[in-house]
DNA sequence: ATCTAGGATGAATGCGCTTACAAGCGTATG
DNA sequence: CATACGCTTGTAAGCGCATTCATCCTAGAT
């Protein structure tokens, strides 16, 4: 029974840089002659001790380099204090060379519901524990991830739906982005998405009864994702509405929606030998901001000879010339949100209802379609 | 002795959404009929048991909806299979409204490491597990993720000196950013940090040799940061190797380093009243592209009437016109390399002489400078 | 048929901590 | 002076898993 604790040699220290086997509640009890009930006391609930015993223990602890193990203390205390993030591996590696080129920005999304979710969880106390769904093999990367998380969020489609389902059942989980529908089993799940169809027809219409514009080209993702789907339809729902007549389908899909691939829309759809549109709509602010090049280097003024939008509102977007018109998410709130719902679940709220929140975004009128100072 | 583990009750698994108590080795066992033993093996080892064994468990996992416990795993096998990140919270409470405008890109560097290290760390089968200190109480950030991970990264004085003396003797620590020297006692610690010192000095040598500027003013942080007072120090060097005559002190000293401060940089050193200096150099981009908007709303041509530099290689850098001429920092490898010092350690390198780190950094010549297309 | 090696499994122990529960003790109360 | 109450501290029993050792079984060798 831990007999040998006692009687293990205190090595100064300074002595080496690594003592062979951290120091234990036992071995500071040890020290300061008390009962180990008493240093996790004065660890965990410092008040709960007379001040005096409390002192002879920390200087112990401090002197020992006691730091308590988060493992045993979760063990003990069935909880971890810890909330994780889900969240695919956007890194494309075919692309190492260009990897500096778009990545700033193709990741940013993503680092976003970090840094909100971050923050949320800080105020209410918890670390963060992110992991990406590593390319290779499924490798259950969420089992790892659940079992050290009092709770945690998945970008959608980031974890096989069934291993969610099995999991679920055991601790709260919240699903980002996505819609809900098609993740068939998974209602139960709290579930944060945003208004994308909303966005982008609140957008397309703003393009087609101010601006007065006919002639639109939407350049979606041949990717399939639920949110540049909804944005699609959200075009559509606007186009309809204005009586603009227009296809079931994209006027161009394109893989992985960045400049590159944005400036390779102007150049399919500015070909010479057609019509041109009067406006691309981009599901996306990457490629818009790649196209707005592309135009500049045809000599296309925008948005006298030809409109641009796009979606997300990174921060890019304000910064280009002219600057973009776009749909802003919340991104940051996203991850805000996401924790909150957690944090509720934990504090009780176990089996309440599924909570499904639409978060608002916003149509920003800048320069690329005619608003602004441009 | 947990014997009443093998009488609990199982409910239907759909029966509801949180069963009481998660499910444990000891229900499966009991489930598919062997020893918590085998089952453990199943989890961890599976080709250490008999296929048809494995099966069967396997399939009692699934229905109960097992996943094993982190903490429990963590606690007896002594690993946790966790790489942490401390940094400072770079959050300022007062610019809640302004808040969109800056943001974004003043995280960008913590954001960065993060994305680095996540990827290094998922490589060598870590997850990683943030934690920004909070603002309020120095309430011991430390201790709360040096007791869960194996070995963790912290940002330049993120954490009080001490406290990382005493933790640094019982896992691998390895100190981002930030000179070596001044934190006296850590020298035992694994290092890594930027060439600031070079780039700065060959960015100024840059703007003082190749377009013969003669006139330089420089613009740093009222706030004690290593990393910038050693670029400061190299802005000073090339001054000196130049012939120029320059003070001890950077023109001007900002707070916060966002765009604003670079705005005001501007107001402040090209004031109508004194004599306009050819070059403003920052200490980071952030300000830097603050002044050249500042700049273009003076009407001041970039760089016909007034050169500017930053400093950091930000993705915005590339983009705002003219495009910044800047020092790029490797921040992902940073964090990659963070990743791979505390793996280094962990598998056996522990008493291995502490490792110093100094990236090089790249100087990026472009349009602010006149150099590039512009 | 007997012996043995090796693979598969079970029993038992402990990882470091939390937390009832009980015990000790000093003081206010009758 | 006995009883009771409150505060502090100790005792002991796990938390869920990994792992060592012992045991059992099977197949191959003799």
């Amino acid at each position: 029974m831990r007999l040998q604790a006692y009687a293990r040699a205190y090595p100064s220290p300074r002595e080496s840089l690594f003592v062979s086997t951290a120091p234990t509640v036992y071995d500071v009890a040890a020290r300061s002659g008390v009962s180990i009930a008493t240093v996790s006391r004065v660890y965990r609930n410092p008040d709960s001790v007379r001040a005096e015993t409390r002192e002879r223990v920390l200087t112990a602890g401090r002197a020992l380099g006691y730091v308590p193990s988060g493992n045993a203390r979760g063990l003990a205390s069935r909880s971890t204090g810890i909330l994780g993030l889900c969240f695919p591996d956007y890194s494309d590696p075919d692309t190492e060379a260009t990897e500096a080129e778009d990545e700033d920005a193709a990741m940013l999304y993503s680092d976003q519901i970090i840094r909100g979710m971050e923050r949320a969880a800080r105020r209410h106390g918890y670390a963060l524990l992110i992991a990406a769904s590593l390319k290779g093999g499924p490798e259950s990367l969420v089992a790892k991830v659940a079992g050290r998380v009092d709770g945690f969020a998945a970008l959608a489609r980031t974890v096989p739906t069934e291993e969610l389902e099995v999991i679920s059942r055991r601790q709260p989980v919240v699903m980002l982005a996505g819609p809900r529908e098609g993740t068939d089993h998974l209602d139960h799940l709290d579930h944060i998405e945003v208004a994308n169809f909303d966005g982008q027809k609140e957008l397309t219409r703003h393009l087609i009864e101010d601006h007065g514009l006919r002639r639109l080209a939407y350049i979606g993702s041949a990717e399939e994702s639920p949110d540049v789907e909804a944005r699609f339809r959200g075009y559509l729902a606007a186009c309809r509405d204005g009586g603009l007549d227009v296809g079931p389908e994209p006027d161009l899909r394109v893989g992985m929606m960045r400049q590159a691939e944005g400036a390779r829309a102007v150049d399919v759809l500015c070909a010479s030998d057609r019509e041109r549109p009067e406006a691309l709509v981009f599901a996306n602010d990457q490629m818009a901001v790649g196209a707005l090049h592309a135009l500049e280097k045809r000599g296309l003024r925008v948005p006298e000879d030809m409109v641009v939008t796009g979606f997300d509102g990174i921060p890019l977007s304000r910064l280009v010339r002219p600057a973009l018109t776009t749909v802003h998410q919340p991104t940051l709130r996203i991850g805000e949100e996401a924790v909150e719902l957690l944090v509720k679940r934990l504090n009780g709220a176990r089996d309440a209802e599924p909570v499904s929140l639409m978060l608002p975004v916003t149509v920003v009128r800048r320069g690329s379609c005619g608003c602004g100072k441009g």
